[in-house]
DNA sequence: CCTTTCCTTGAATGCTCAGTCAACTTGGCG
DNA sequence: CGCCAAGTTGACTGAGCATTCAAGGAAAGG
């Protein structure tokens, strides 16, 4: 079938951005190699070229898809919790370097830091990042209306205002974490996170 | 006098650290050659190893002169004015990236990004990097410590804490103002910071 | 079968630098 | 005035790597 091949196509496509985001994880942008990620995929380097136009491309679009990988995870795991508190903890966890063992994605967020910088020079990546942030606070300010509706968190500052502050605070913890600075470990940073935000959206614990 | 040779051969040395940071930030890290910082000073690319064993070691010692030049100058501001809330609000406004004209120090920022992507690879530029955010921490804090000191803010969470949390806000919204998201502008990074480093203090305008 | 189309290979090409080096300059010092 | 050391030059080398390409499978369709 036609089919198969190009479901094949499509497989091999993923298989290289997949490959290509772990060798960067691992190696950094500036060091990776095209052989790399042909090693990685048990293939020839030519390959690789003959997937993507360029070097540059490929590692673009794997950095946009790791991503985007995360958000479908973090959405997927969202819908799950009926209480917003519950939601705005997982999103935590889930973002705090090496805080869970259970995913080994060690460093998504390595892959972050390498998309500031190239977004810095590549508009097209630009406009990419602007699309995940916005979706990245969105995520948050939709748990806070969330809470809101259901009574569980009061009403207050704007919504989008408070994505943008905890999510800037998220990232912002993230980065030390990452590079296992001392003064933040992942414990911490979580804490530090929940306090600031709950304390942000006016949540007080209604258990004694 | 051997003096003036080694009054030149110092500035020199610090001549191309300044070339090599402007360099950075122009063209980014990974497209930063020694001719262009050669030419930046105006000289030939065999001085530039003249004067500094390799490239790495160049880019990396830049990269912390341009940091600690940020911090002097942002220590010596501090000193002058005796508010706390003033202090704090010159912080966040000498921190929010093309905020105020004057210096045009476009994209200091763009440097620490660079900065946190090296860091993730070089254990001795990772130590540097905690030294420098230990330091920016602590400035953070130690606004907060004299506010309380003079009864302009009052006591509350600790002091570090605090400073871990501000900073990483700060941080975390930098990135997105650097890169001309158009949901984060200066001004609403500016306010956005020093509501939320406010609110975290506890101060309450006295004004009406 | 045979052919066409898609995959895949790995060697060959060519470019771009980092780093080296031998020669030149300059300024201080005896 | 020469000498020496520090500074400076720019041509050269060599390695590393993205990209190209000609040639070889292998599956689908006739």
């Amino acid at each position: 079938m036609a089919r198969t091949r190009q479901r094949n196509g499509r497989d091999r496509h993923q298989e290289i951005l997949d490959a290509a985001a772990r060798v960067i994880t691992d190696r950094g942008l500036a060091e990776t190699r095209i052989s790399d990620i042909a090693e990685r995929c048990g293939v020839s380097p030519g390959l690789i070229l003959y997937y993507f136009d360029s070097k540059d491309r490929l590692l673009a679009e794997a950095l946009t898809s790791a991503n985007d990988q995360f958000y479908l995870r973090l959405s997927r795991e969202m819908r799950r919790m009926s209480s917003a508190r519950d939601q705005l903890l997982r999103l935590v966890e889930l973002s705090v370097p090496g805080l869970l063992p259970e995913f080994e994605r060690l460093d998504e967020w390595a892959l972050w830091i390498e998309i500031w910088v190239l977004a810095l020079r590549d508009p097209e990546l630009s406009k990419e990042r602007e699309v995940l942030d916005r979706r990245w606070r969105q995520s948050i300010a939709d748990i806070v209306r969330h809470g809101r509706s259901t009574g569980e968190f009061p009403e207050g500052d704007d919504a989008d205002d408070l994505g943008v502050a905890i999510g800037a605070l998220i990232d912002g913890l993230a980065i030390p974490v990452m590079m296992n600075d001392p003064a933040c470990v992942p414990e911490r940073m979580r804490d530090i996170c929940m306090d600031v935000a709950l304390k942000l959206i006016g949540f007080t614990p209604a258990a004694a």
